[in-house]
DNA sequence: GTCTATAAACGGATAGAC
DNA sequence: GTCTATCCGTTTATAGAC
């Protein structure tokens, strides 16, 4: 077996148990033994426990925030992008990802999820795989609402993220396929969907100029 | 110190190390330390780690939804709620919890945020103090966007649980009050935002009438 | 009820043979 | 590069004294 290999099938394995157990639950143990590699492999090909998920963060999200960075320079360099094409280009990526790979990639996406606490373990190793992402992201949307005073503003991204999030984790299975349905169309669906729901939430008046006509 | 002042230092001191760190990073060891109790308190008196975070969990959901359901039954009482009004009865409970007591029981909310995975350790325990509050709200949000297909309605409300999921984590603390702020201006003033942006994204128009007017 | 002491198992990591 | 064997700290849980 050849050292990609299994790196590879320490990576797949660790994802996969990651994402069903969550990271503190999952011993090394498990993991090689999942592989089928042997104990030590872990901290020969990866230096420690730690180590290994930066690793498997940064090789299913390095590609997304790429192409979410591609496209928004792409739109960037055409104008003022609306609204509904940055949002396009920050879920499509992870949506198709998420999709597309249920098990393997789709898995990773959900662990993530819960690694979002402020003291959390990993907090450092995940901020500095989507700090410039985020930056970029935030800056484009803000373009977007520039009616909404910047409190407003960065409280509806935070609400973004939320969606987000609740999209990755999925807990109630929506994003299982049916055997028989269309999968690009289904996709195109759910893009739409999240990106009609989100672009809605961002427009919605602010309190300032409708807080009191909530009520019925 | 009787058995009562025992359970609920154990539980408040839980509740910090389980919000800082995490479940599976918190020990008993560190638990009853902080707390100054014997180490072998938590299994007398919760039976088992696993005891104690049930305990902690009811302790603080039960009393909220509690107040969610009763603000429901009063608002269908008088008729058919808004969506603004049956979002108010979901949300407003929750977050005065996390506004007003953010070192002690707001904790406790940040960690059900991430705990929300298909076979997550806990979630035949979450699931079981969530269960009626979550089927009530979902019947109720959905007589409100009646207009909208089942799989739009339930797709919603899972990005509706996705806004209260990061409203609960808070990731960028923008619900970290200033020391001269209006406490209640402030609390009313990020419920009608939440609201706001909740009831715009519910209500945006189903895909089936706009799919193809999202781009610029 | 509370405590000390300890059981019994598991954790990550590593040394050294091959 | 891979493997076996092992170190050593930590974990939950409990038995038994007080």
């Amino acid at each position: 077996m050849t050292r990609q290999q299994t790196k590879d099938r320490i990576l797949d394995a660790a994802e996969k148990l990651y994402a069903e157990y969550g990271f503190a639950e999952t011993s090394t143990r498990a993991i090689t033994h999942a592989a089928g590699v042997n104990l030590a492999a872990v901290n020969y090909h990866f230096g420690s426990k730690e180590g290994l998920f930066r690793d498997l963060v940064a090789r299913r999200f390095d590609p997304i925030n790429a192409e979410r960075i591609a496209r928004l320079d792409a739109l960037e360099a055409l104008g003022e992008p609306s609204l509904e094409q940055v949002l396009e280009a920050l879920v499509a990526p992870i949506l198709a990802l998420r999709l597309n790979d249920p098990r393997g990639a789709g898995l990773l996406v959900q662990i993530t999820g819960r690694l979002t606490s402020p003291k959390q373990t990993h907090t450092d190793e995940l901020g500095e795989i989507f700090r410039k992402t985020s930056e970029r992201f935030m800056a484009a949307l803000r373009r977007c609402i520039p009616e909404l005073g910047e409190r407003e503003q960065l409280w509806r991204l935070n609400c973004t993220i939320g969606v987000m999030i609740g999209t990755m984790l999925d807990p109630h299975g929506f994003l299982q396929k049916e055997a028989d349905s269309d999968e690009l169309h289904f996709e195109r669906e759910v893009l739409a969907d999240i990106i009609a729901f989100l672009a809605a939430g961002l427009r919605a008046p602010s309190r300032n100029t409708s807080q009191e006509t909530r009520h019925g």
